[in-house]
DNA sequence: CTGCATCCAGATTGATACTG
DNA sequence: CAGTATCAATCTGGATGCAG
């Protein structure tokens, strides 16, 4: 039986994994509601600097399918939402600082420096333009 | 300062490791590398089922620049080409037991129940139709 | 303020056919 | 056997405009 049959399960476990934190926008904002631990919709759109609210919107509706955001509806003078992780989405941090890790130690392995160094105006533009700020034909 | 950009060489680290195992092959060509150490383009297609030759070309020389697979030609009477993890390919094995426990749990979190059994039939249906084998509509 | 609907562009993956 | 080239489909993310 060939291994990809044999080992589905283990493979499906780190695929859903994967689903949960892939995409340009889930790492940035878990980011941000773990350095800011209750934001707005609006406070979230302007952390996320380049972010659609079409797209923040269906992220996060994403994550709370998932358990991992939690949605509070404030019925002030105005309306405003806020999210923050669950107990739940907090336990994504660990696993956070692991990829990290390894990312870290890939830099240095593939380009031989330290780290990379983006300036806050190289990440805005990248941002802008839809390109990850990586170095060119590595990663 | 937006968190997005205070942190954005943390979140630059964890995007390189993801950049690295993300898409729909790379896990399963990790996982049969390491189940079987030594395996040729031919070998490792049949493993992989529907993967076409194409994509598991470039998957392949992606995984070559980025040190994970090793790549040996051997002049035998027919060409053959052996493909293997290296050892820097191996510090991965770490990680992927960190995404498979969490999310092994997030099947509990969402579904409740202990683990997706998904049948050889239906995981083959799902990886030629292009569909990932999980609960509809989460993850 | 907080989103949803529509339409659209670029990236990813695949099917098919062909080469050394 | 080990790929490459070309073309097509699908998926993701985004721009714009509108509504409760």
């Amino acid at each position: 039986m060939p291994v990809v049959i044999a080992c589905r399960q283990n493979m499906i476990a780190i695929q859903d994994t994967l689903d949960v934190i892939s995409g340009k926008w889930r790492i940035p904002i878990i980011v941000c509601l773990t350095m800011r631990p209750e934001l707005s919709f609006t406070e979230l759109k302007e952390e996320l600097v380049y972010i659609s609210a079409k797209v923040l919107s269906a992220e996060l509706r994403f994550m709370e399918e998932n358990n991992l955001v939690s949605r509070e509806v404030k019925k002030t003078t105005t309306l405003t939402v806020k999210y923050s992780l669950t107990a739940y989405g907090r336990t994504l941090e660990r696993l956070l600082f692991s990829l990290m890790d390894w990312g870290l130690t890939h830099r240095v392995q593939i380009t031989g420096k330290q780290a990379l160094e983006v300036s806050n105006e190289d990440y805005i533009n990248a941002l802008r333009a839809n390109l990850p700020p990586v170095v060119p034909g590595i990663v």
